[in-house]
DNA sequence: GATGAATGAGTCTTCATTCAT
DNA sequence: AATGAATGAAGACTCATTCAT
């Protein structure tokens, strides 16, 4: 009966601190984490208030978690799947896939993250903003590994590629997220794929600035 | 020194109304909306805290204001500075440009919108979804036309473009109000125009699907 | 020009804490003392908010006076007009009449002095309470004059007798005041003295009906 | 000691609450409602400010919790005492006795319900004006039967009377408050009850009502 | 005298957190 | 471990009063 830490069996305490967690997403995903109160939170999990703080260290806590472990496991599950990839593009699109994956699988999760990642961004200490950050400089790598081989142009710097690159992702999802339509995510992946590609194309063949 | 269309003497009860809203962008920029106190407000505008009840409603008419005021003034001038043009591309510059310059301008007023928007784009009803509904709809009328006169690919939805066009535009200056570095915010103008021109130009003349 | 205090021509700055004093009295009916604000008095006096300190030391001012001058008008009226009467039963029917006849007139005044009278009754010191409890001994010495010429029964004590009277007088104006009915007040007069005249007369042994 | 026919055992959640209302009571009557403050009520009865959010919804709610409470078990009582009566004298007097008696034993209780109950009366809308007027309506009824029976004469409206007794009542009750004297209130049950009785009584002379 | 913008002490209420059971 | 009643610090907002114009 294998228990460390990496064990698949959860341990019945690792199972309510998941549910709670999970609650506190679709509660602040509902209310926004300032306007979300802990015993909502509680309410929702069917645990006493009290509870709550036998599992995490508080309200900051529990946000602090959700991103923590979010982007933990994404980071890590990131780098298995581009592994085995060589060519940047696939990576990067390996990578916008992943992200539209994820975040497309849990609507209060992607709430979460969209909206309040911001707050978080700015004003949280380094730890969030630390993985946060890692995941960008995946990004980054990728960008300058494609400028290095040529296959991303290198007249644009990296760092404003991987905004443009973030930015329309996060902006796709943040569409997603308002409109009524809880469409599939991914339909997004080809389409954006396309543009994306094409804009960090190296321009030598197409000589397309001719634009009168 | 040519004032604005809309240059007035303002009256000195004006002139104060604009000094506390300019003191809360700062606040709010400083310590996030709903971290900041009332009394911060009134402190750094150097008047009572009942003062800024003569002006404003309340702690979110002070926010509501901030953004309609804003979106307000930039929408009015983006139509102003597009009338006089025909060029889908011309006027997707102008756009982008006029979004660096009214935000690399006031560096506060950008923290609150970049933080505070997306609370606001979810939580707020109507007048402020409007107005930056309105903006948006602005680009995607810009990619429109370009697909019709066929400047842009009709390959992805207008709807996708806009997206990335403005998840682009926004992730620059978010990373450029996280960088230590104050740099020029329009100095980004240039190539990330390049890289949308290229991402939308439409595809018939470079076959660059073949990436084997 | 005779301008002393007892003059009949009132000075403009009279007439206007007058007007003031009874537009404190309508909105103090309107919204009772403790809701009404300053600024509601002024803006219904059409008169700046410091105005009103100009004629009075504060709201609580505002109200002792409406107290005060009440009072007195109508104990110096009630005074005059039992001058010339003998009879203890006419004269407790006219003290009701005025009584009646005072609120009846201005029911905003009577609203204000029947809600906010027991307040006062109990919190303000003596110059208000003074006044009425002057009232109050003005009845109770009708009534032992009553009861030392056997016009009224002496097995209750004055002090019951008093409030008896009182109380009876008061309730009936409470009940015109919460009626949608603004009947005349003074069609109460007649039945309601039937009643205290029989309940206050002596007993058994007296015929008391033949009043000359 | 037989208690009442509600008689429980209370949990300690309804013993606390019902420290607080009787806390609550003794604060609002010495100092009223308007001036008394939330935290005067806490501190009184030994709990945090926040406490008494667990037990009533806010300031206005123990006020309403007080009357609603207590003419609810008022007239319960009364409707109780008076259902062995035929007599409308011995309603009557039974009514004036309970009103006495329940006044009588908790000053506190009588010198909220005397001082706040006009602006109760006046601004409240339908619960406690419904139950005040219920209770007004029960003396009406009584009124109403000893006319048609004979025992109280009908020259006067049976709205007339009413005021006549409930004033009386009123009146008397607010004398013994204000009063430093704190005798015994009931004393005052039998002149009074004479008083009314013969203030009500059909004149001898004119058997104006011929009842069987 | 009149004004009304400004003041800031005062109050109700909320809610993250604690701890006795 | 779990509970949830209790806590009390904190904050948005009000409004009687003042005073420079």
């Amino acid at each position: 009966m294998p228990e460390g830490p990496t064990a698949h069996k959860l341990t019945s305490k690792e199972q309510k601190r998941n549910r709670i967690l999970q609650t506190a997403i679709e509660v602040f995903a509902d209310k926004g984490y300032f306007t979300a109160r802990m015993t909502d939170v509680a309410h929702a999990a069917h645990v006493a208030d009290g509870t709550l703080y036998l599992y995490f260290d508080g309200k900051e806590d529990l946000l602090m978690t959700i991103f923590d472990q979010t982007l933990s496991q994404f980071i890590e599950r990131l780098e298995h799947e581009m592994r085995s990839l060589d060519d940047p593009v696939d990576k990067l699109r390996v990578m916008v896939r992943l992200h539209l994956e994820t975040l497309g699988r849990n609507r209060s999760l992607a709430h979460v993250l969209q909206i309040e990642t911001r707050h978080t961004r700015k004003f949280m200490s380094q730890l969030t903003r630390g993985k946060f950050g890692k995941y960008l400089g995946l990004v980054r790598t990728i960008i300058e590994e494609g400028q290095a081989t040529g296959r991303f142009k290198s007249s644009i710097s990296a760092g404003l590629a991987t905004n443009v690159v973030f930015g329309a992702v996060d902006e796709i999802i943040m569409s997603w997220l308002l409109a009524e339509d809880p469409s599939d995510l991914l339909r997004y992946l080809d389409p954006l794929m396309d543009v994306l590609i094409e804009g960090l194309a190296p321009c030598e063949t197409t000589p397309q600035i001719e634009v009168d």
